[in-house]
RNA sequence: GCGCCCGUAGCUCAGCGGACAGAGCAACGGACUUCUAAUCCGUUGGCCGCAGGUUCGAGUCCUGCCGGGCGCGCCA
């Protein structure tokens, strides 16, 4: 069983745990000896330093603990290296600066994480931190009043990577979309498409006065009056309203939908709003929260007394007319997501929703759940820029970049890379002229191009009747050029940037990882001759490159983004 | 006025409290008889918006300013 658990084990991650425990035991020993007074270590860090002589991981134990011991940083430091056990995966360990430990990974080690990496092939990183806990993610949740915006878009591609990333930590994830098609919204979009309707047969009809401009309507409008004539005229106004709305929204929703699956963002449901009301599940999250003692009634409406939980004032949830508002819908709604059983929920929204967020887990919490069992990922705004000009992109007058239009024109790879290479919350400028560049400024095109390097190297050495070396026969300590090791410590990475990006909610850190690997793969392919005359040798780096490929392969695939064989 | 986000190289952006602050692009100079040059190597380029504070140590944490974006409905 250890055994296995040591196979499986991630190596930088299990190097990790073996250095921390290293030093544990080395402090606990020099104490012993009377090197170190009493005392305890507190939690200890190891950072890959940036500085290549600073070795390949360092501590600052040494700094953090010499106020507890009493001790300068860098004796304390030699006292603790003094007394560390020896392992074979290191070449050595020194004290630096003023008292880091520097660890430098050995030769042993290097041979062991490429055995790791190729043997476990598409397997490799073993990780299971969710362990199969339940997880949600909604994301884009548009109204379906009109096309999906590139803001949404957005914020498809985050959550989709953060789907995925959680997943291959072992969360069951479900990817959930928010179909807001009951309220005004709909209302105004029914009432907009009936007007253009009416136009298409040739009537005097005006828009509402907050309808919906988009020129999608006016099509739709055309096709119904193609399709069913004067027929909906005769019905009664409240019948024809709720066909049209029922219409615009089965239209606008399937729309959405391929859109999305054009850009490869899925969902395992699309949760409607009208079920709550149809369901009485609003009434029943506004009673649990009177139960609660967090409503009141003021004015002939009911209101939720968010304050409490550090709202800055109360909201409303039911009008004074007896209609619900769009945050006691949202709040019954969240209610069921975690009646459904998740251990945690994450949101993602637009910048405009952010004012939302502390009256929703103040909801969260009056409902009787930790508030931080909701977690609220706010997106920031993207700006299209073409060069250095400003892409106009004002929803009014209709006037918008939707999904669509974006697709058309950088396509579906570029999109999510560019959305996936920048923080969440940074607002983003789209250069379109660089995305659509199928040149080296793009960077989704350079690790692209490594992946299909790997995968042309593998037709090359089928041609030349080299045969895939079989995991026992690569040894790894032959590699030893610094652009190999430099590999092959990225490669040993991606454990470590899964979790990040998965803990810390940061996708982009994917596509930054993935750039660093492509990076590496490139110096080592100019460096080193691959498919050569010694065969120990070549199996050596054609095993290096083909775990390559797989890490870029398995990364690009936590982005939506296709690994393609040739370019 | 209040809230959220941002301010780092000419441009777009990374940077888990650590060691001389990084990458890509742009600019300049090199490298293809050999596995894809959509590549590689090198050079140039910085009061990390400003001012205080916490710390052995701050681009990173706290406070206050300045600048930019967005939001503040019994809309969703």
């Amino acid at each position: 069983m250890r055994r296995e658990r040591a196979v499986r084990e991630p190596l930088w991650l299990h190097t990790k745990r073996l250095l921390k425990d290293m030093i544990r035991g080395a402090v606990a020993r020099a104490q012993k000896a009377g090197e170190i007074p009493a005392g305890t270590v507190g939690e200890i860090h190891l950072e890959v330093p940036q500085n290549r002589e600073h070795g390949d991981l360092a501590s600052n134990i040494a700094l953090v603990s010499a106020g507890e011991f009493g001790l300068p940083p860098r004796q304390l430091a030699q006292a603790i290296v003094d007394r560390m056990a020896q392992t074979d995966l290191l070449a050595r360990v020194e004290v630096a600066g003023p008292g880091f430990i520097n660890f430098f990974l050995g030769s042993n080690w290097y041979a062991k994480c490429l055995e790791q990496i190729y043997g476990q092939g598409e397997e490799f990183p073993v990780l299971d931190w969710g362990s199969g806990r339940k997880i949600q993610v909604e994301y884009v949740s548009a109204n379906p009043t009109g096309p999906i915006l590139v803001v949404q878009a957005r914020a498809g591609a985050v959550g989709d990577s953060l789907a995925r990333i959680l997943r291959r930590c072992g969360w069951d994830v479900q990817r959930e979309f928010y179909v807001n098609d009951a309220g005004t919204q709909v209302e105004m979009l029914a009432r907009s498409l009936e007007a253009r309707y009416r136009q298409a047969l040739g009537e005097e009809a005006e828009l509402p006065p907050a309808g919906y401009p988009g020129d999608y309507l006016v099509r739709m409008g055309q096709q119904l009056a193609k399709e069913e004539g004067r027929r909906l005229l005769q019905m009664s106004p409240e019948e024809r309203l709720g066909f049209f709305r029922q219409y615009a929204v089965e239209r606008i929703l399937n729309w959405q939908k391929s859109s999305l699956e054009r850009y490869g963002v899925t969902f395992d449901e699309w949760f409607r709003e009208s079920q709550l009301h149809q369901q009485g599940m609003i009434e029943k999250a506004a009673q649990m929260l009177e139960q609660a003692g967090y409503t009141y009634e003021r004015a002939g409406a009911l209101w939720f007394a968010s304050t409490r939980l550090g709202d800055d004032k109360d909201r409303v949830l039911r009008r004074r007319d007896g209609r619900w508002t769009y945050l006691a819908a949202d709040i019954a709604y969240h209610l069921h997501k975690f009646e459904r059983g998740f251990e945690r929920v994450i949101d993602i929204w637009g910048p405009d929703h952010h004012g939302h967020i502390t009256r929703m887990k103040a909801a969260v919490q009056a409902l009787g759940f930790s508030k931080d069992a909701l977690e609220v990922l706010i997106v920031q705004l993207v700006r299209l820029v073409r060069g250095n000009q400003l892409v106009r992109m004002a929803k009014r007058k209709g006037e918008y970049v939707s999904i669509d239009e974006l697709l058309d024109e950088v396509g579906s790879d570029a999109a999510r890379f560019f959305f996936l290479m920048r923080t969440v919350d940074s607002h983003l400028d789209f250069d379109l002229d660089l995305a659509r560049a199928q040149t080296s400024e793009n960077p989704v095109y350079y690790v692209q191009y490594a992946h299909a390097r790997v995968a042309s190297l593998r037709r090359e050495a089928a041609k030349a009747q080299v045969k895939l070396p079989s995991p026992e026969d690569v040894r790894g300590e032959l590699l030893t050029d610094s652009s190999e090791r430099a590999l092959i410590k990225q490669l040993a990475l991606f454990p470590e940037a899964i979790l990040g990006a998965a803990e810390q909610r940061e996708p982009h850190r994917i596509a930054r990882y993935a750039l660093e690997v492509a990076t590496a793969f490139h110096a080592f392919y100019t460096r080193c001759r691959i498919l050569g005359n010694d065969p120990q040798l070549t199996a050596a780096r054609f095993a290096l490159a083909c775990c390559t490929g797989t890490v870029l392969r398995q990364a690009l695939y936590l982005m939506g983004v296709s690994a393609p064989e040739s370019m």
